[in-house]
RNA sequence: GUGGGAGUAGCUCAGCUGGCAGAGCACCGGGUUGUGGCCCCGGAGGUCGCGGGUUCAAGUCCCGUCUCUCACCCCA
């Protein structure tokens, strides 16, 4: 049997690989835009980072960590998640200092140990940021502005959905609410939410089983415990949002799977996707540095699922650069034909020739099959004549150019064509 | 972890009640002593996922196994 890739991992190979670089250059450049800055951090840390900032009750960390011992007997985690390392490498590298707030975006795999299926897999590339020192609404509207105009910029369709979870001070009250609720109604639970009485009734919400739905009809809403601070807070969002032009549908129903948020969390959903059909989601979470050591600074922040943009739109471009063809007739051409692509490529342009000894008629194929706009031409004529040939792949139209005057000629197609360099 | 579907050429798939392994696309070459797309001709490419069983004979039937895939759980 040959070797195959893991269970669960993809290889992106061209020409897809490069919808991928043109979605994530237009997430950096958008965050160069709302003046995010990249971190770039390491895809393994010790477990119990883990354990403390996601939540040793959640799905993540109780049975989908690739975890291992090094050879110390300490215990290494393949990333689930990156915001967790972002704040340990806040903490660490005392970035506070810096002056707040930090905005910092990242890009790259994540790994998660889950049956795959359409849009999840068990490594993943996600792309995020985090806004890490204000507590102010404007910050959760930014984040959500700035994920909102991404999936804009790709032309993909999303729908917004927002909702508060409170704090310290006005969730706990919710969760004996709900809880209280649940255990009332427990004869009409399935036996998974009747765990989840107890261990996280929060998640309840998210069930979809029929019977649950059902029976959470009459069940407390969070937007009626939470606290005058919390209120006010997620009213300021939704109203900046609304003034940027981005309406999010508020749901009550919706609470993460991930533990340290508090008041704001949201998701971009689309309807294109199947079952794994959340794009991107986020939130606030003010207590998590302070829980992993650091200074009590609020944050907020979210991540998206790359591979589920990439299903979202397949019709994103895939444009190969402007680019020419050396090509190559007879033997004793080989030589100066391949000088002169080097020199073409010396000057910046993009440019290739042949490699497998192929006949004329074969070069020029391979030229129009690999989409290259121009091809220059050298033979016996050209090389006595100190020229090549010139033509334009769309139209076949070929004219003779000096040597000395190609690169400019070049240059003057290129930019009367509007072609992409 | 649980359930459904599928594994035949690089890709998408056909292959009937068992009887010589096929098509389209893609690839390579030729039709043009130095010129692409359309068209025509030719070529290469297969352990029919793997292992066992039934049979004169298995891609086809039976058993096992692996992989992929979709869905549940959960999440990006």
């Amino acid at each position: 049997m040959v070797i195959r890739a893991p269970k669960g991992v993809a290889d992106i190979l061209p020409p897809e690989s490069e919808r991928w670089r043109h979605a994530q250059q237009t997430a950096i450049d958008l965050c160069r835009a709302y003046d995010y800055r990249e971190i770039i951090l390491p895809v393994i840390e010790y477990t119990e980072l883990f354990n403390r900032g996601i939540g040793q009750e959640t799905d993540i960390v109780q049975k989908e960590m690739f975890t291992f011992e090094d050879k110390g007997g300490r215990s290494l985690t393949l990333r689930p998640e990156a915001t967790a390392g972002v704040v340990r490498a806040f903490i660490q590298n005392h970035m506070e200092k810096g002056g707040l707030p930090i905005k910092l975006y990242y890009r790259g795999p994540m790994f998660r140990r889950e049956r795959p299926q359409a849009g999840r897999y068990r490594q993943f590339q996600q792309l995020g940021v985090e806004l890490i020192g204000s507590a102010l609404p404007l910050a959760d509207a930014e984040v959500i502005i700035l994920c909102a105009r991404f999936f804009c910029a790709l032309g993909i369709t999303t729908e917004l959905v927002i909702n508060s979870v409170g704090d310290d001070k006005c969730r706990p009250g919710y969760i004996e609410a709900i809880r209280n609720y649940l255990e009332d109604n427990s004869a009409e639970l399935c036996e998974d939410c009747r765990r989840r009485t107890r261990e996280n009734p929060l998640r309840v919400l998210d069930c979809k089983v029929p019977g649950c739905k059902e029976a959470l009809l009459g069940a407390p809403d969070i937007q009626a415990y939470l606290c005058d601070e919390c209120r006010d807070h997620f009213r300021q969002v939704e109203e900046t949002l609304e003034a940027a032009e981005v309406y999010p549908k508020r749901d009550s129903r919706l609470v993460r799977g991930i533990d340290y948020y508090t008041r704001t969390v949201f998701e971009f959903a689309t309807p294109a996707l199947g079952a794994q059909n959340s794009l991107s989601a986020g939130g606030r979470y003010d207590t998590l540095i302070e829980e992993l050591g650091g200074k009590p600074t609020p944050a907020t922040g979210f991540s998206i699922g790359m591979e589920r943009v990439m299903l979202a739109d397949p019709r994103l471009p895939e444009q190969r650069d402007f680019g020419i063809y050396v090509m190559a007739i007879g033997d004793e051409a080989r030589k100066p034909a391949f000088m002169l692509a080097q020199s073409l490529r010396d000057k910046g342009f993009s440019a290739d020739l042949d490699l497998m000894d192929r006949s004329p008629k074969a070069q020029m194929r391979e030229a129009d099959r690999m989409g290259f706009q121009l091809a220059a031409i050298i033979g016996k004529d050209e090389m006595a004549g100190g020229y090549v040939a010139l033509r334009d792949m769309k139209s076949g139209a070929q004219e003779n150019i000096q040597v000395a005057e190609l690169e400019g000629e070049i240059r003057r197609r290129h930019s009367a064509g509007g072609l992409g360099i």
